[in-house]
DNA sequence: ATGCATGCAAATGTTTTGCATTATA
DNA sequence: TATAATGCAAAACATTTGCATGCAT
């Protein structure tokens, strides 16, 4: 609900993590920031982190293990699909190219739509392989 | 991915609410929960939802405020779907007739899907009217 | 000189766990 | 009985905050 954003060396740091790796949790960051810059802390990290979430430039989202992965969103439509494997817990990404089909949806609802969360759970098809039914 | 479910008094208590109000967080569930039963405790609470997680009859999610809503799988399709209003925070819930889009797409992808989670962010229809643009 | 940004450590809030007790779906 | 469920309090985590310091998108 920001406007401004300021961006210092240790907020662009964390973007750039984010912008090249896509959901990680905070200690994953911390880590990959360290990496860069032995000094950051853990508390800029998340300071970093709720900074552009105030300005809609991430997000966070938890697939059930009790802790929030972060992302940026989508540049087209802030939005964002994953494919969670419930064998493996590999998670991939999936593109837009339906979610013109939920706005519609939204519009009928009467709901304006700003952002969308899609998380599908099941196997991929290695584990469906593995685990046939 | 565990088999048999025992229900108990203070477990079917905690599921018949869930039932009936659907996406609570834990502290909502420990206060409806002690009408009923006054000496219920939070502990029971958590290890009931962690139990009905587990064997794949609730999930949890976030919308953004740090702790976790529970509710009930969708009976038919696993899913859930919901508007999420950033305005007023209201939630509502959307029922699956698209969902068969979704499968359609997760066939292409050779993914075997078994449960859905969409969230769609915006604003409803009167917090779109307070905040025209 | 001023206003942010930051590190550190402490505080908070949520969820989990160890252990003794109770119930028995 | 034997096993599993429960309450209570403490522990474990994830996240946030207060305060002193440092920096300058």
């Amino acid at each position: 609900m920001e406007q401004s954003i300021r961006l210092t060396k240790r907020r662009s740091l964390v973007l750039d993590i984010l912008r090249e790796h896509g959901h990680l949790d905070a200690y994953e960051l911390l880590e990959m920031a360290r990496k860069k810059d032995s000094r950051i802390s853990l508390a800029t990290v998340y300071r970093a982190l709720a900074y552009f979430r105030e300005r809609d430039v991430i997000h966070g989202r938890t697939f059930g293990e009790g802790h929030t992965h972060f992302e940026i969103h989508d540049a087209e439509t802030g939005s964002h699909a994953h494919f969670i494997c419930t064998g493996c817990g590999r998670l991939r990404e999936i593109t837009g190219r339906f979610m013109g089909d939920l706005e519609q949806l939204a519009k009928k609802e009467k709901f304006r739509i700003s952002r969308v969360h899609l998380d599908m759970f099941g196997l991929c098809e290695e584990c469906a392989a593995k685990e046939p039914r």
